[in-house]
DNA sequence: GTCATCATGTAAGCCGTTACATGATTGC
DNA sequence: GCAATCATGTAACGGCTTACATGATGAC
């Protein structure tokens, strides 16, 4: 049912909720800055862009040049709408399809409604780790009941993963002084897990009741 | 380079050098007790095998019927025996190739042989953390200095992760709570990573003194 | 003026997942 | 006897990686 591209695609709406952005840039924070996934190639990253447009989800604008995007977004204004008539101008020859200008997305409606989607569904019952990343990565957008929902499902499957971990490490590897080292740091792993996601949910909770107090 | 298909191919192996196992064992040992993937499935499993098979890297016997692999191995020799007949015998009806009865697996010379390639190998610069839970895992393989390598690489692997970290951050993505909350926890998962594995670098090397002063 | 980086794409091939198919064994 | 689990496989489909191809920009 769920397929993997399924989480690319939500990082990238996710990514273009707040901000238009071009594919390079797209795949930057997803990598670089969240480390939602270790790598995504272009050769992904790009047919995944061209689906989601197809799809309607997103909008492609021809792009401003680099580096109007990082920094002084005061001055968006005025340097924006140059920077736009400057990339026109490049890239405004006889063969418009083709250009080769910085494409840069846009979120359409049809998006947000396909992004709450992602993030609000139950469709995996928690049991994937990327899956619960990408999703609190962007858990800005759900309601607070909703997060709270997401984080008390990942509490209970890191349980049942540290549980499983006890009964089963105990038979045939476990001569195997390295092979235990690997067993053990991924149970401590989980413990840290789980006690960091306790935390989560303690301020998640906190949050709500000060909320409904005042 | 490096295809996925080769960290399974190494695991599976790994989990050989010690036992004779049929598949399904197998695939139970490296998810549910190494815990080096998340999942495999079948359709992944017992193609590897036929792969690592027609490369002579482990060969097939007929196995014994189930349940005799894991209580009393005192008393392989007779139980043993008894059951490889009447696992043949069961299915050594007309159609042979076809039988059903349980594949057990053995690492041959040349599987052995590829495996310590494995493990020793340098090919990949430590970059990927699946490479390293396999290596680690199957270290015990290694020679006392190659494992003390492979730590110190996965060190200042580890090291460079948290570096780049520290300076992507602090850019667009911020504002966002939970986003920033991912990334915090990613990077104190990279500081305790690094600890974790200076203890293992400083009881590797107190192991080799050890060994050189008596 | 050239090199590194930014930026976008296509094509091939691999491989892993999914779904399907079969059958033995154990516990109830 | 029936269900759950053990056990082994095949075929199709999808998608990711790799390699290739192109070109702009900025720094030195």
């Amino acid at each position: 049912m769920k397929k993997r591209s399924h989480f690319l695609d939500m990082a990238i709406l996710g990514v273009l909720r707040n901000r238009d952005l071009h594919g390079y840039e797209i795949k930057r924070q997803i990598v670089d800055e969240l480390g939602l996934f270790t790598s995504i190639s272009f050769g992904s990253m790009y047919p995944a862009l061209a689906r989601l447009e197809r799809l309607g989800l997103v909008e492609v604008t021809q792009g401003r040049p680099r580096g109007q995007l990082r920094q002084a977004p005061f001055t968006g204004s005025l340097g924006g709408e140059r920077a736009i008539a400057v990339g026109l101008r490049v890239t405004g020859g006889a063969d418009e399809t083709r250009s080769r200008g910085k494409k840069v997305y846009t979120l359409t409606e049809a998006g947000r409604g396909t992004f709450s989607g992602f993030v609000n569904d139950d469709f995996d019952h928690g049991d994937d780790d990327l899956a619960f990343r990408v999703r609190l990565a962007f858990a800005g957008a759900l309601e607070p009941e909703m997060r709270l929902k997401l984080l008390e499902r990942r509490r209970s499957s890191l349980e049942a993963r540290l549980n499983k971990g006890k009964f089963s490490g105990s038979r045939s590897i476990l001569d195997d002084l390295y092979a235990k080292c690997v067993i053990e740091h991924t149970q401590s792993e989980t413990v840290n897990d789980i006690s960091w996601i306790n935390e989560l949910i303690d301020s998640e909770r906190r949050r709500i009741s000060e909320h409904t107090a005042q």
